[in-house]
RNA sequence: GGGCGUGUAGCUCAGUGGGAGAGCACCUCGGUGACAUCGAGGGGGUCGUAGGUUCAAUCCCUACCACGCCCA
């Protein structure tokens, strides 16, 4: 017997156990059947679950359990990336409280310290994945830095290497002061602010008085500045061009060029060039042979390079410094607010400061060339779309992409440096050693890059080095290329554009066919949630409170396409009173033993209330198949809803009362093993979307099954839908609706009984009110039912549906007052009706070329409306 | 500045070229033999604004307004 209330709390832990140990996550479950594959996105290893992840992780599993039921090889694969930066800060954020700093340690520590660190609490999202119920193979996680992907990853970059398109260069970088490494362009979070611009004078060599006036919003970078450009068709500055300015304070010497990236428009038009410390500077700086100063040492301190008494100097205070000098040499000229954007790094949250190293970096362009075609030619399809706009739209504009990084958690760089600075790059220490003493002709000492590379760098070979790539062969041929990524937009660039370049590189291959973009979930400010915000709700909590399930429907619920997601907790409370309408209605079944008859076919289904949801059943069963293969996961999931609660509960187990509670017994029996049939497949479908409490219900209601609901059959579609039987039952609940309908606004009390009188019936009224005599007096709690076309009765209530007009004889708790109200307004609403449609029909060019279809039908209604019009007219006048 | 998206019931959101929907909230009634985490009934919207296409527009097109996101 069903417990009396389903206790998540109690169920999902043990049954999770159950399916893992059993091992049904695993792939080889249905061996003969087609591969499906997906991979999963994998969450940083220091991260915890947030909503952006559960409902990542909901619609993969959806998909997963789902293929996994239709007989398809399935094979969810799971893991962690390294997160270097992120993981490294948040050991050396421990080691602070201990004050402590990794430099304590040495390398080698350190990185035991991290691998400690990841023993003890890495797991947290795992974990987590299996509060949700995600069904992945877990005997098969992986992790960015194992030693499989570690050699993925140095077979790729060395490869990469020799094929010319990885290469090093000094040039500038996105560098973060912080943590002392160079970041990609996309860790960059440009931020708007309400910044200044200063006008400085900068004197003309050799005219004494004469300036030329600079703008700027970084006055510290002066003392880096190597030349000043003006625009080469600006009048004003003509005759300056070729001549130097004094540059205040430092009194270098430096060039006044003509370049075309100077704006006429913009401040004074004359532009101070700083190339070691700005993008733009840097071209210009290489156009016109401008020297290059860097000021800043890696803390962005001011460096040796500059007049003594700026030296060490952090750099805004430098700022106010250089300003305030400017001002006493009164070189100043006026100051401005600017809105401006202000580069951060997304770790850190410094400002970023454009650097110039040495970095090793990836060709993005040639990569990008062939995994532009891919999308183009369909072979990876965006869904939706309009995604694949964003995805060009980036790959069309790709910038060279800086790979190394200055730090020690992640996969250091194999490249090994002779005495002289000419470097090996080869997959071990032995093969740069035997490179070497070919190039030197005899042995020397190298030393190893210290850097490692993005953790992106590693993430994009995710969707093969999972599967045993480069040296096993029998995962890859089997499971790629995957059969579909899903991710959020915010990725794209990140991860999707370089797993298909990657992939292509090396497999020739796309790594999957669809990318479905789901929505961001966002907080209630439509901000994206992140831990620096601190605006993040944390999923695990209602898990607790309203069970996995209830989480999942809602998020599966919501997961319309190209919308996002704000989640409020009321959905999550009303997804929950969901699971529990579930679980009574499989209470109510097995109280009253329903449990299939054996040989029971619902074809031959004789009683209409069993074959109408039967029927029923069978269109929203294709309904929720197609719905998950079009990824429309919400158009799934409120079909489920509204089919188990709307009319599995609402309406077939309140007909199949008055049958049971009957004596015939074998319309009981069919009612059973009807009931028990559609309860089964209506686990069955819901399962993807809830799969615990399904699960449950599986092996607690109706004989011992075979096998676990996981493992179980999705319905074969039957052909059950019967259009008879389900118009009948249908105009029988729009009877029962509309009496009681009826009894409500006329406050008639549900104990008083009435009688029901059907005048002028039509067929389908005849047919189907003889046929469920019994259940109607039920449902609408009539005392008989009489068909007449006598005089009505006086002090009777009278509506109309179709063209038989329904009359309820209610005498003295008759208030004539309030059933004119009510046939005043149901009348009113006909007026309408029928007068929108006289208009249409009056209008020529509609008759004449509107579809003969659509005239039949607005003529056809307008009679429907008329006779009940004209029935409930007489109705009023009679009062 | 460029690109994308969104404006529909009090709130959160579905939806469609020919009769405006759901959940929550609200109002009325109801401890009845699955369920008060419930049942029955009900009120509530010129579908952002202005044009255009069409016999017909909430839906297609254009402009505008508001909001959000991404990229420079």
């Amino acid at each position: 017997m069903l417990e009396k209330k389903y206790n998540h709390k109690k169920v999902e832990a043990t049954l999770y156990k159950s399916w893992e140990q059993t091992g049904s996550f695993k792939p080889g479950q249905n061996k003969s059947g087609e591969p499906y594959s997906i991979v999963i996105p994998p969450p940083n290893v220091t991260g915890s679950l947030h909503m952006g992840h559960a409902l990542n992780n909901t619609l993969q599993d959806i998909l997963t359990r789902y293929h996994r039921m239709i007989g398809r090889d399935v094979l969810w694969q799971p893991g962690c990336d390294h997160a270097g930066i992120a993981t490294q800060m948040v050991v050396e954020r421990q080691l602070e409280t201990e004050g402590k700093t990794r430099h304590d340690f040495g390398r080698e520590a350190f990185i035991n310290k991290i691998w400690e660190w990841r023993e003890e609490s890495g797991g947290t999202i795992v974990e987590q994945l299996r509060r949700l119920g995600a069904s992945c193979d877990w005997s098969r996680e992986r992790f960015t830095m194992d030693e499989g992907l570690s050699l993925s990853v140095k077979k790729v970059f060395v490869e990469l290497f020799k094929q010319g398109l990885i290469y090093r260069d000094k040039r500038l970088v996105n560098w973060d002061p912080k943590l002392h490494t160079a970041i990609s362009d996309l860790e960059v979070e440009q931020r708007e602010v309400v910044g200044q611009m200063w006008y400085f004078n900068y004197p003309i060599e050799g005219c004494n008085g004469e300036f030329i006036t600079v703008a700027t919003t970084r006055p510290e970078t002066m003392l880096g500045d190597t030349g000043v450009a003006v625009h080469p068709d600006d009048d004003r500055y003509s005759d300056f061009v070729g001549r130097n300015v004094i540059l205040p304070i430092t009194n270098r010497r430096i060039p006044i060029v003509a370049d075309s990236y100077s704006d006429p428009e913009k401040g004074s038009g004359a532009v101070k060039i700083t190339p070691a410390h700005d993008f733009n500077d840097f071209e210009v700086g290489q156009r016109n042979n401008l020297e290059l100063i860097n000021i800043f040492d890696a803390n962005a301190n001011l460096n040796s390079n500059v007049p003594l008494n700026f030296q060490g100097m952090d750099r805004f205070k430098a700022r106010s410094k250089i300003v305030a000098e400017m001002k006493q040499l009164e070189l100043l000229i006026k100051v401005e607010d600017n809105d401006m954007t202000v580069p951060y790094g997304d770790r850190s949250g410094v400002v970023i400061e454009p650097f110039l190293t040495d970095q090793w970096f990836v060709n993005a362009e040639k990569l990008a060339k062939p995994a532009i075609e891919a999308v183009k030619i369909g072979n990876i399809k965006f869904i939706p779309k309009q995604w694949e706009k964003t995805y060009f739209e980036w790959m069309r504009n790709i910038q060279p992409w800086c790979i190394s990084r200055q730090i020690w958690w992640g996969h250091q760089i194999p490249a090994w440096f002779g005495p002289d600075g000419h470097f090996f790059v080869e997959l071990t220490e032995e093969e740069a050693e035997k490179s070497a003493f070919k190039y030197y002709g005899e042995k020397v000492e190298l030393k190893r890059d210290p850097d490692v590379l993005d953790t992106w760098f590693s993430s994009a070979l995710w969707p093969f080095s999972t599967l045993g790539w480069p040296e096993g062969r029998v995962d890859v041929e089997r499971f790629y290329p995957t059969n579909v990524l899903v991710t959020g937009f915010d990725i794209i660039f990140f991860w999707v554009a370089r797993m298909i370049m990657m992939g292509l590189h090396f497999l020739d291959e796309v790594p999957f066919h669809e990318v479905y973009i789901h929505a961001l979930v966002r907080d209630e400010n439509g901000q994206k949630m992140s831990k620096s915000k601190g605006n993040v709700i944390d999923p695990i909590n209602l898990i607790d409170i309203f069970g996995a399930d209830s989480l999942r429907m809602t998020l599966a619920a919501h997961a319309v396409q190209g919308r996002d997601v704000k989640l409020s907790e009321s959905r999550v409370e009303g997804y929950r009173n969901f699971t529990t309408k579930l679980w009574n209605a499989a209470r109510f079944c097995e109280m009253h033993n329903c449990e299939m008859k054996s040989g029971f076919d619902p074809h031959n289904c004789k009683h209409p209330v069993n074959k109408w949801i039967v029927s029923k059943l069978s269109t929203v069963t294709s309904v929720i198949s197609g719905g998950i293969e079009s990824y429309k996961f919400n158009e799934a999931a409120n079909h489920a809803y509204q089919f188990t609660w709307g009319t599995f509960c609402d309406w077939y187990i309140e007909l199949s009362k008055p049958i049971f509670f009957g004596e015939d017994e074998t319309e009981k029996e069919e009612t059973r093993s009807t009931a028990a049939w559609v309860l089964d497949r209506l686990i069955t479908i819901l399962h993807p979307f809830m799969p615990f409490i399904t699960e449950e219900l599986w092996q607690q209601t109706g004989p011992k099954k075979e096998k676990m609901l996981i493992l179980s059959s999705w319905p074969e579609p039957l052909d059950l839908y019967d259009e008879l039987a389900e118009h009948e039952v249908d105009w029988v609940l729009r009877l029962i609706t509309e009496v009681r309908s009826m009894r409500a606004e006329l406050n008639v009390p549900d104990k008083s009984k009435i009688i029901l009188i059907l005048k002028e019936p039509e067929e389908i009224a005849i047919k189907s009110v003889r046929e469920h005599t019994e259940l109607i007096k039920t449902l609408a709690r009539l005392d008989s039912i009489d068909f007449s076309d006598a005089a009505i009765p006086s002090n009777s209530a009278q509506t109309v549906l179709g063209s038989t007009t329904l009359i309820i004889p209610l005498d003295d708790i008759f208030n004539v007052g309030e059933e004119k109200i009510r046939l005043g307004r149901e009348i009113n609403t006909l007026d309408e009706e029928i007068m929108r449609i006289d208009k249409k029909l009056e209008n020529k060019n509609f008759t004449s070329k509107a579809p003969q279809k659509i005239i039949q039908e607005q003529k056809d209604k307008r009679e429907g409306y008329e006779s009940s019009r004209a029935k409930l007219q007489d109705a009023l006048s009679r009062l």
